[in-house]
DNA sequence: CATGAATGAGGATTCATTCAT
DNA sequence: GATGAATGAATCCTCATTCAT
């Protein structure tokens, strides 16, 4: 029991630190980019020396893939959010809007591409993100095919993964004009982004 | 006229030598992304010293500039191809088939996504890849304006921009998706390409 | 205490580390030449790894600024000093003589003139040349101006700044001198030193 | 005779290729710095390509080794009109004048310098230099030992040579001076000036 | 003669990672 | 656990010099 407790207790130090580092990475990642941004960046950030963090992460790689992994969670809370907003193309501008916030809650648009593209290249990273997809499309297909009374779409089990594909397209394009052009108008994207949640949650 | 053939020469000369390390960059950039890739891995690929880079090009930099505005060509030169393409659906499926060729034709789509990302960070990049948007999707609105007898899709010249900009929101989507799950099921993802392009060139 | 002590230790060590660096470039300043000296060269002469010596300068040229700092302290010693020595000429003399002492201490005639020429093309040097200067020769001002008493030479105030200048341009011409006739006959030297200092703290 | 005349116009033509040479590595070198300047700014400011800089120097060393001895000429005849300058203290506050004028006459007070030191590590430019400095002063005490009737001021001939070498450590002094503090007032710098020059033209 | 493309060694600087304290 | 000093390989870029044309 006193030894669970102290275990315990460590093992509470350990995720906190784990988080700070997490954090801090994010941030950084965020700002100066995955390859700009240093050890030394990272560890001012996140007030620890850059010894320690080699304590919680293996190397820089390992930091990345655990943002990927924590991303994971924050987007399928996000997804659920999703379900109760009243209109499913303002849910989805929220991918457009928000996913800079300057705090560290989620990826930049930028360092969503940059992942995304790295992927391609480590096979760690690259498995990572096919399961976060993976899990990801599976939430989106089950809710655009519950019935409209709990807030999905009741879009036929058989098409759902589909529209959810067409979403994850959507939602991506979004990303990727985001960064490469962040003051389009609004309006005028939004019009855009009505016309094809129309043909994902409209009839087959 | 001897001078006049001298210099053409020597221009030619310098376009091939451009071309070199260009195509060599590009390759290098695709195989081990922009920032990975050194300058020596780019003078081996292009079979020159590392100095003579910096005879055609003023730095790093001005190589990845230099290969955003030949892309601008050839996109346009695709989407002219488009046109004639029988089916859209085919067209934007080419997006994701063959942007990766192991030729030095075409940026991957990773190294689209870094790109896209480098720009938010580096002002020159930025506005190339700005201009290159601008360019592209008034191609493809005027395209989308045109009539169908002249193989366009006569949408309202004031929709054709917005639908211009789904085209934009689906292909980069592709782009994304290509990097990310490079081995999806083809025939799945041309269904929601359908559904997409239906929204596009549809009614409105 | 404990805190204070442990952050002296840290603060000595510093000081300790940024004097080696100081020394080592110095001497291989002084040994090739400031453009010929390698950042490498000095981590050698310093026994350190190149890295290290960026933890304690900014870059190369933020050594010599610190050189040249720490020229002003050794300088103004340098003149205390004169004072007390019997004869000027014998004080000036050792401009010549002492410059280029193996040691560390003190700036070559080679490094003093490559450093003057040096502060022409890059501000921040000219600018610590120019605060140099301008403490050294108030410090020689005020000397000469101080009653011969309590060792100075009497000179009235409004001419012992133009006195001073003399000293200024009879001490770098030593230096060039030594630069470039190291082996120059000392005693016919020294006849032509002091035709010059008699003028010095001679009557107006 | 027709053998002569070729070779003379050969030679003549070499002559003027290394005065082109010498006179733009002049210019650049007075810019730039020896160190700073390329073969290929030299080359350009010749209006010629770098490889044929090499046909007629054997290296950048020689470039400068030439423009030492070449520069011994332009001094010397700026003694004998030292002669005839009505004042002495004029003639000398010329030094410091117009020592960096525009043009690629003259070397500036800054590559003076960092010739000076360059002599101290390359043996050629310290001969060279050696070689410069006893021409001049000898030059200098002749004509300090002159009769005055003909422009001379009848220095006893045993003390004239280091009456010259006074005039050296003061014109090298202002050298240092002018390129340590170009804007120094220049009144009161012809004060001390003039102070040394009495002691120079002075009686024993 | 002349060109200027080409070389490749060398320079300053950065940074992930380690390890003595 | 925690520090941060230390390493050293790797990066981008420059430039004196050569040589095919």
């Amino acid at each position: 029991m006193n030894a669970e407790a102290t275990l315990s207790k460590a093992e509470i130090r350990k995720q906190t630190q784990c988080d700070r580092v997490l954090c801090a990475a994010l941030s950084c990642f965020v700002k100066h980019g995955f390859h700009n941004a240093s050890m030394a960046n990272i560890a001012e950030a996140a007030q620890m020396s850059p010894g320690l963090i080699y304590r919680y992460f293996e190397n820089k790689n390992a930091i990345i893939l655990a943002i990927i992994e924590a991303q994971l969670e924050v987007t399928r809370q996000r997804i659920r959010e999703l379900r109760t907003a009243g209109d499913l193309a303002d849910g989805i501008m929220e991918y457009f809007d928000t996913q800079d916030c300057g705090g560290a809650e989620s990826m930049s648009a930028a360092l969503f591409l940059e992942m995304s593209a790295e992927g391609t290249r480590d096979p760690d990273i690259g498995r990572a993100l096919s399961h976060f997809d993976q899990v990801v499309r599976q939430d989106m297909a089950d809710w655009l095919a519950r019935d409209p009374a709990v807030g999905g779409y009741g879009v036929p089990v058989e098409t759902a993964r589909n529209r959810a594909l067409c979403m994850t397209l959507l939602i991506e394009g979004l990303k990727a004009r985001k960064a490469r052009e962040p003051d389009i108008d609004r309006a005028f994207l939004r019009v855009a982004v009505e016309a094809m949640v129309e043909k994902i949650t409209g009839p087959c």
